[in-house]
Order: C-alpha cells, then structure tokens, then sequence
DNA sequence: TCTCCCTTTTTTTTT
DNA sequence: AAAAGGGAGA
C-alpha cells in the first residue's frame, strides 16, 4: 500500500489536528467541517506514528458510529480484515460494560452482572412503588417512567434527587420523601439482583477510575483518548475522561455547541466550553470550512441557528459548487405528505440515486408511519432507526429473559418477567417464589427445587422447571439453539397474547439466527443489551443499500445526499411540551442537525391536517420555518398548487407528471404562511 | 390473589 | 387504535 498522504486529505487546520503532539486538544467546530474525519486521521496517524492500537480508547455516541470508524482507521492503514486490530473503541457505556467485568470485583461488582434496559428499570421501580405506595390509586402516584427519569437525571448531572426533581417535575415536589425512598430502595434491589442500569455502567466506571488500585491501572491503560460529538457529553463522562488522561492528558475531543440534543438525559453544553479550563495548556482549534452540503443549504442552516442566542460564533464555509435550494413543502394531510415523499424517493432511485444516499428525518419515530405504509405500498424497501429497538421489544424480551437467569439467577426482573406470563401467577405469587429461589447458592440447584404453590400455579411452576431444567442439564453452548427450546414452548402464549403473532414469531427467527453465531451464553448476554440493533455482527446485509428512515437524534454525525425532514408542522416540531426558553433553543439545534445531515437535496414538508386516533386536527407549520427567510427555498408548482388548494379550496391533483427542476428562475410563488 | 372485562388515557428524543 | 388502569367476581 502506498505510504498514507495525510496532508493530502485534510486541510491545514485538520493535519495540524491529526498531527499535533502530546496534550489536551479541543475542536470546536460546525457541523460537516470533518471534525469525525479529523479524529478517524488522528488515530491513524497515531498507530502509524507507532502508537499500538490497544493504547488509544475511541469514545463515540453510538456503536455503530465507533465500528464504522475503526473500520475506516484500518482501511486507512492498510490493515486486513483479519488481522487483528484492538483499538477500544465504542459508547461510554458499553467500554464501561467491558470494564467493569474485569476490573469490577475490586468495587463489589462480580463480572457476571446484567443489564437493565429503561423498560426493565421502570418494571423494577412499579413494583418498588407498589410496595410503597399501597394501593394508592395510579393516578396520584409518580408513574415509573417518571421515577425513572428523576432517579437517571439526578446519577447523571450529579444532583441530589431533590434537585433533580425539582428541575424536572416540580409538581412532584410534595412527594419528595417517596421519591427518595424509592430511589433508595432500587439501588438496593439492583445490587441484590446482581444488575446495573445505564447510568450505573458510568457511575461504576467513574468510581473504578477513582480507586487506589485499578485508577492507576486505568490511568495507564490508555495513551490516547479520542472523544466525539462532545457536546452530548455529561458531567459524569468528563469526569472519567479526566480521571483516565490523569497520566498523559493526550485528550482530543470534538464537538459542536450548536449540535447539543441530549440535555434531557443530563448532556451538559459546558463540558465542552470550560474544556480549556479543566485541561491547562489545551489548544482550541476551529475548523471553518463545511465539506458536506451545498451553499444553499448551509446558508439555511445557518440561518436555523442564527436564531439561537448564546453560542459560539462559528463561520462556516461551503467549499461545494452551488445547487438547488432547498424546497418548502406543504401538503393537505400526513397521507398526503407520506405518498408525495415515497413518490419523489421514487423518481430519485429511477434517476440513478443510491437508495442508502437517501434519509427521512423526522421529531418522533411514530411520524414515520404514514409514510412507512406508503413505501410498503410502492415496494420500496427501507431501514428504521430509533424508537424501540429490536432487543427491547417485549416479546425478544420475553425469551431472553430465560436466558438472563441462566447467566445470572439473581435478576429479579427477569425471574418476574417469566414467572407473569405463567397462569395462576401474579406479582405476587412471582415475589414469593423470587424470594424463595434467592436460598438457591447456583442455578443448578433448580432442577430439583420444590414449591408450595396453589394448583394452577404448581402446574405453571413445573412448566418453567421443566424448560429451564432442560437447558441446565443439556448443557448445550450454542445460543440459537437453546432459544429454540424455549421459543417452543414460548409459541403458544405468543399466539395467545398478540394478534400480529405471525411477525413476532419472525422476529423470533431472526433472534435465532443471530444468536446462533455465539457459542457462549454469558458473552452474548454481555453484548446484546447494549447493541442499537444487531447489524453489528449479521442480521440482513441488504439493509445498507436501503433508504433510512431516521429520527433526527439518531442521524446525528450522518450524512445523505437527499435528505427529507418531514412533519414540520407546530405540533410536532419544537415538540409541543417543549415550552421553556432552553428547551426550545435545543429543539431549534435539533432542526439544525436535521438540515445539516444534506449533502445536495433538502426539502422541509409539513402536513396541513393530520389524522389519529381522536379524530381530525389541523396543522400549522413549525414557528421554526415561520422564522426562515423565504428566498431561502426554491420554489416549484407543487408548492404553489398545494398552497393554492389549501387557502380556495380548489382541488388538490398529485401532478404525476412532476420533476424536480434544476434551474431555478422562477421568483413566483411561495407557499405564504406568515399569516395562518 | 388472579383474571377478565370494562373504562380511561394516550403527546419525545436514548445509552 | 392500542395500551394501561380499575374493579368485580372466582
Ligand atoms: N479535508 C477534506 N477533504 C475532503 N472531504 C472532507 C474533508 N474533511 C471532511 N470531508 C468530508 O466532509 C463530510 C463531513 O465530515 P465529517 O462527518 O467528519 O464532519 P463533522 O464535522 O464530523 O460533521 P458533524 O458535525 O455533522 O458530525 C464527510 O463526507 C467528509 O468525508
């Protein structure tokens, strides 16, 4: 391979990155100026520079997102594909994860810990709730998703629960002393079950890099820490990255102040604006040129931001040539909205467009599902990301739950998710019998474990003795296979619970088909729980080449040539919840990722009505776009005749004749809603 | 204590 | 439309 021409592929201020010495290094730059780019580089430059790979930890916002950077590093370097190539790499809670199961014993953590999802944490907390709250009606008591949210935005910003739910839910506020008592007790529990939580993989971590012994091994482990999008970072994360630079501080973060959309989850914007201050002798560097998008769309980005005060004054350049503006569109109803966008993805593909090149943003993952019947209709294949996750749908869970108390028997929520499915066991019979199996010193002791229990919940009992028995005793390695012992026995109650059984059941098939790959329970157990889908390892190759329907929060870092932001409308974006003053600026710098992940094709559309379930509403368009200069876009028929038919009534007809026009004389028309 | 059936509510983003 | 809560009877 010819030598890496690092100069020749960045611009000066990014090789001044990739190249700098030894110390603290912040990037501050706006989005599509190659700050990714910029750290993928560095560590290629460091392992050329001889750095061994296993020295340098690359933390990045999700999984995928690090993979697909190591796999750029050793394309860069030349590496094959089986040789071996150890850089860590990956979110902060899953290198937390792989941490703790070998350095946790030193804090009380044994390695064969599961993990909680948030469904799991809030099943956990309604059951602590109940036994607290009595019988209080559910109406004047905190729902769980509530609780949970209190007790995570306090263990991640570092606040007491009192200000936590102050912050969060202060209508909540008379109940404080339960809130804290609660809190109190899922710890509590969580240890007794041998689980942690998210935020328990970062506290732990944090406190491993704060004991005696394994601190300096940790401070050690590393020479180089990469760290991406660090403006989604919170106060929790700086600290582990700080305790583990203690040694060298060869730190290089990056980020964007203008891209922060994670505050809810307690990402704190001054991780990255007192940067300099926490490293001394850091060097700021600033990238300004935007390689990503056309000057049509970055000057509407732009002007997006430019709405927000208080931020870092960036001046982004485009370096590409100039295009077609972006397009405001607005449709009479969400079908409408939906068939017009399958229908233009449509004539893309037919014109030679990469379906991957194409994404659909959107708020929320349920505005996708207008348009997701469309494209079913048209054949057009799609992959969907956010909302739930394939690993957190009930009825994985359901089997996977077996699964879980075979790795570690002591996880309670996992014993009472298999034990409510059974007849003649409820939450309370399920308590019983957890407390009872908790005299068990291993799992095995299970085979012969005998039970007082009313008929039918005898009768239920000896079912679930005789699967787990079966996969104790046959002491089968290979995953798939012993999900299929339990998914035949696991049919029936699916045909019993769910009409759409048919599609759970595929679901299940491709669980097997995953899990097939693992030879060893308690590795797939670790690695499933925090994987975003299983496209890591297998799953359907296909997918890559298919359009992406995406919520803005997860096509964070991406980019497509066509991208479409769909349901612009009041209702939907800025989230109507969304009232107070730094809410709203976050949901503005979320509209602000969204237009940016476009590299030629931009179009905004918003719904002028929408159909649920409690009937017929009308829509207006996002103040956002209210907001935006409108020579900004470019304007076409469509535009016009749809704003026509909304404001006379005239009939709206689909042009089936319509294109996209390049050129763009046409001063006329734009749809006018500064007066709705 | 569990289950079945009727009533009420549902509004976001994620590791 | 679907999920979750609430209450009555077994
Ligand atoms: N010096 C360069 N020469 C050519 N292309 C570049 C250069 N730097 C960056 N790019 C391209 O610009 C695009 C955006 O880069 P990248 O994703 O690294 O930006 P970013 O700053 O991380 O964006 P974001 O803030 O949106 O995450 C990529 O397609 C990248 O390959």
């Amino acid at each position: 391979m010819a030598k890496l021409d690092f100069k020749n592929e960045l611009n000066r201020e990014q090789y001044e990155v990739v190249t700098a010495g030894k110390g603290p290094h912040l990037v501050l730059a706006g989005a599509g100026s190659g700050k990714t780019r910029t750290l993928t580089y560095r560590a290629a430059w460091l392992v050329d520079q001889g750095v061994k790979p296993e020295k340098i930890l690359l933390l990045t916002f999700t999984n995928k997102a690090a993979n697909e950077m190591i796999e750029r590093v050793r394309s860069l370097l030349g590496i094959g594909e089986k040789s071996k190539f150890p850089l860590w790499g990956g979110t902060f809670h899953s290198v937390a994860n792989r941490l703790l199961r070998i350095y946790g014993k030193e804090i009380g953590i044994r390695p064969d810990f599961t993990i909680l999802d948030s469904d799991d944490s809030s099943k956990l907390l309604k059951t602590i709730s109940k036994e607290f709250f009595g019988s209080i009606s559910e109406k004047n008591k905190p729902s769980p998703a509530l609780l949970r949210e209190t007790i995570s935005f306090s263990n991640n910003s570092k606040i007491s629960i009192e200000d936590s739910l102050e912050q969060k839910f202060p209508e909540w506020m008379p109940l404080l002393e339960y809130f804290e008592k609660i809190a109190a007790e899922y710890h509590r529990r969580k240890k007794e079950s041998n689980v942690l939580d998210f935020d328990d993989l970062l506290l732990f971590w944090k406190i491993l890099t704060e004991h005696p012994q394994v601190g300096k091994v940790l401070a050690n482990k590393w020479e180089y820490i990469l760290v991406d999008e660090y403006q989604d970072t919170n106060i929790i994360q700086a600290e582990i990255i700080f305790n583990l630079s203690k040694g060298h501080k060869n730190i290089l973060a990056v980020g964007d102040d203008a891209q922060s959309i994670y505050s809810f989850r307690a990402a704190d914007i001054r991780n990255i604006l007192e940067f300099p201050d926490k490293f001394k002798n850091c060097k700021v560097h600033k990238l300004e040129t935007n390689y990503r998008s056309t000057p049509e769309i970055l000057k509407l980005a732009n002007q997006i931001i430019a709405a927000n005060g208080n931020q870092f004054e960036k001046n982004l350049k485009a370096v590409k040539d100039n295009h077609v503006r972006p397009e405001l569109l607005a449709l009479r109803s969400n079908f409408e909205e939906a068939w017009f966008i399958a229908d233009r993805i449509d004539q893309l593909i037919d014109r030679g467009m990469n379906p991957k090149n194409i994404a659909v943003l959107f708020r929320a993952s349920h505005h996708s599902q207008s348009l997701e019947m469309e494209l079913n209709k048209k054949g057009i294949a799609y992959e969907m990301r956010g909302g739930l996750r394939f690993f957190e749908r009930a009825h994985i869970k359901d089997v996977l739950a077996y699964l879980k108390v075979l790795g570690n028997f002591r996880d309670e929520v996992a014993w009472v998710r298999i034990l409510e499915m059974y007849e003649g066991i409820g939450p309370v019979t399920a308590k019983q019998i957890y407390q009872r199996l908790m005299e068990m010193a291993s799992i095995d002791e299970l085979v012969d474990f005998k039970l007082d229990l009313a008929a039918k919940a005898g009768n239920s009992w000896s079912k679930i003795l005789d699967v787990l028995s079966r996969l104790i005793k046959d002491k089968e390695k290979n995953v798939g296979k012993m999900l299929n012992v339990i998914i035949d026995k696991y049919s029936d109650y699916l045909s019993s619970k769910y009409t759409d059984y048919r599609q759970r059941h595929d679901d299940l098939d491709q669980l097997v088909i995953f899990s097939s790959e693992y030879d060893e329970l308690e590795l797939f157990l670790h690695e499933i729980s925090l994987q975003e889908s299983f496209s890591g390892r297998q799953a359907s190759k296909e997918n890559k080449e298919n359009v992406v329907l995406s919520t803005v929060h997860q096509a964070k870092g991406l980019e497509w040539d066509a991208v479409f932001v769909i349901s612009m409308t009041d209702q939907s974006f800025p989230h109507p919840l969304c009232v107070r003053e730094e809410e709203r600026e976050e949901e503005r710098r979320l509209f602000y990722v969204a237009a940016t992940r476009a590299q030629k094709y931009l179009y905004l559309t918003y719904p002028m009505s929408m159909f649920r379930y409690d009937g017929h509403k009308s829509l207006k368009p996002s103040p956002f776009i209210i907001d935006l200069d409108s020579n900004l876009f470019q304007h076409n028929d469509l535009s016009r005749s749809v704003t026509y038919a909304s404001s006379d009534g005239v009939e709206y007809e689909p042009d089936p004749d319509y294109h996209d026009s390049n050129d763009d004389g046409d001063d006329g028309f734009l749809p006018d809603i500064s007066n709705w």
